[in-house]
RNA sequence: UGGGGCUUAGCCAAGUUGGUUAAGGCACCGGACUUUGACUCCGGCACUCAUAGGUUCAAAUCCUAUAGCCCCAGCCA
């Protein structure tokens, strides 16, 4: 496909996308997203994705689907049927093309054997900590190993004994023969092949040598055609080395690394290694918490597909180090949800209203919106009637200034009903506030126009004989203030990250509720259904994110 | 310490073939509106681009030096 006018670029790699094609480099653009299936993804991940595919996409190309599945101790099939799905859910799509670096193993020890007959890879003896020590460090340059200029021969029949299994593991390796005395590490001599007798996940037992990331990946994006191998920064170091493997290797395809920057959120971990940990400890349920930043985790929290991709696509892709504050992604998922989800209401902490001169026995339907935003949302009927709850954090006895809620003397609307005015409290024995005794004014109804006084606000309410009793779970951030990159995670977890509010109530004649619907809780933010994996008849819901603001001071 | 990167507002981030008042988003602060203290709307928010010099009529953009931060010494990816 001719590329007569460039796609305009939005960030620094389709730039380079961009001069790629206009000089002819490329013809058509191939990326590739290769996760090693050793966990599950997280919001790091959404970003590669939506580079990897995104720009594939962008360009009218093709992104593959590649499993780098070279490390048979860290790697399970449990993750990668994870991985697919989160792709999908993400809404992207790798169509026929899934690779697993796996089914390259022959290909690549081709590529092995034919580098050592070429005389730029040898078999090395030496230890794990001697092939360290010649390695040499940042300043002191390292040294030939004393098997670096073995005959091709022997390399030959050491290697082919490596993969026959008739040596040991950490016996010997596979080294690329290229500079000790490089001034990047990465170019003394690094490790080819290791031997290992872990069961791979896909292969089974059939191999015993196991390629490094630095000859499989290179290969196996020159194998598939990658036109652009994306990835992140730490890699920058290991690009002449891409660069060299693909020349040894004598394929056609020269594909290029560009590396960008991963991104971070501010109270969340980005690091697979320390969400493992968390699942390790105990501190999370496991990989698909609804506190986690995985990709499940913020799923089972609500989060859209949509709302991801736009905080992402928000945060941009450059090269400086950064850390987004989380309140960006907050900000997407509320622009998403808030013309999408119906708004009903419910209270968290049930306080019990008498409308004293409210008849007894009687019950009226309101009208309310589903979302005034969004008409098309419809209508429903909210029955009322003398005795409703109200949120206890809807009510103050001593109300401080610019107070927009309910207290004793002052009157409010029931959203969708009426003005109701609060005239006595009634306490336990305890002195604990459970009862208000109010009069509501018939002339205030809901819709019928009535201007005569304003209210001191408007607060949210169920009626107590038709409200339904539901469990809410509400996710606060994970981690206390400033303790996100704590080495100690146990300390750094705060207990306050969930809190069950057992005795919630919601409207319970809106609509049907199924699991994964996400609605609004008046005032008090974005919520989604869960069931209870135990209790499964039980209604769970975990909540998103809170509105914007409650309460400010001043 | 050798190598590789990075540095524009509280947080991300455009802009880098040098050329009028340095995009946009998040957060924040005013004000309007309001049957959600939400939403929406209007307004504000970098005399300055890590720092110091230099070149130029003109620099965030070019040059020089300096500082700070990140990555690399796995038979992990």
């Amino acid at each position: 496909m001719n590329q007569a006018k460039p796609i305009k670029a939005s960030n620094f790699i389709e730039k380079f996308i961009n001069e790629d094609l206009e000089q002819g480099i490329y013809q058509t653009i191939c990326t590739r997203f290769p996760p090693e299936p050793n966990g599950f993804l997280h919001i790091g991940h959404v970003k590669a994705v939506m580079i990897d595919f995104g720009t594939a996409r962008k360009y009218n190309g093709i992104c593959n689907l590649r499993f780098d599945d070279t490390n048979p101790n860290a790697e399970d099939d449990e993750f990668v049927e994870s991985i697919k799905n989160d792709i999908h859910w993400l809404g992207f799509d790798w169509g026929d093309r899934l690779y697993f670096c796996s089914d390259y193993f022959a290909s690549l020890y081709e590529i092995a054997v034919r580098m050592i007959k070429n005389g730029v890879a040898y078999v090395d003896h030496l230890s794990k900590e001697e092939i360290r020590d010649y390695r040499g460090t940042f300043t002191v340059p390292g040294r030939d190993s004393p098997y670096r200029n073995r005959s091709v021969e022997e390399n030959l029949m050491w290697f082919e004994k490596m993969k026959k299994g008739c040596l040991a593991e950490g016996e010997c390796v596979l080294r690329a023969k290229i500079d000790m005395q490089s001034p990047n590490l990465n170019m003394r001599d690094p490790v080819m092949y290791r031997i290992s007798y872990t069961p791979h996940h896909r292969t089974g037992s059939e191999w015993c040598i196991y390629p490094m990331y630095d000859f499989s990946h290179p290969l196996s994006d020159a194998l598939e055609g990658v036109s652009h191998s994306l990835c992140s920064k730490e890699y920058e170091d290991h690009r002449p080395l891409y660069n060299w493997f693909v020349e040894q290797s004598g394929l056609e395809h020269k594909p290029r690394q560009i590396e960008f920057a991963r991104i971070h959120v501010s109270n969340a971990l980005t690091s697979k290694r320390k969400i493992k940990k968390l699942t390790e400890l105990g501190l999370v349920e496991d990989w698909t918490d609804p506190r986690l930043v995985t990709v499940a985790g913020l799923r089972r929290r609500g989060y859209t597909p949509e709302a991801l991709l736009n905080f992402i696509e928000a945060a941009g892709v450059a090269k400086a180090d950064s850390v987004v504050d989380i309140e960006m992604l907050e900000h997407f998922i509320r622009e998403d949800l808030k013309e999408k989800s119906p708004c009903v209401m419910a209270v968290l902490r049930p306080l019990k209203v008498t409308i004293t001169n409210y008849p007894e026995g009687e019950i009226e339907y309101l009208e309310a919106d589903n979302n005034p935003k969004n008409p098309v949302m419809g209508r429903r009927k909210v029955p009322f009637s003398r005795t409703v709850y109200i949120d206890r954090a809807d009510f103050k006895m001593d109300p401080p200034k610019k107070y927009k809620r309910l207290a004793p003397g002052l009157e409010v609307r029931l959203k969708h009903a009426y003005f109701i005015k609060c005239n006595e409290v009634i306490r336990d024995a305890q002195g604990e506030i459970t009862e208000l005794l109010c009069t509501y004014d018939q002339q205030t109804k809901s819709g019928s126009g009535f201007k005569g006084r304003k209210p001191n606000g408007t607060i949210h309410w169920v009626d107590t004989g038709t409200s339904q009793h539901i469990e809410v779970r509400v996710f606060n951030n994970l981690f206390k203030p400033g303790q996100e990159d704590s080495s100690n995670l146990e300390t750094a977890v705060s207990p306050d990250s969930r809190v069950i509010l057992p005795n919630a109530r919601i409207e319970c004649n809106f609509l049907d509720i199924n699991v994964n619907d996400r609605y609004q809780f008046i005032r008090d933010g974005f919520y989604v259904i869960e069931k209870d994996s135990e209790q499964p008849d039980k209604t769970i819901f975990n909540r998103i994110v809170s509105l914007k603001s409650t309460w400010k001071k001043k």
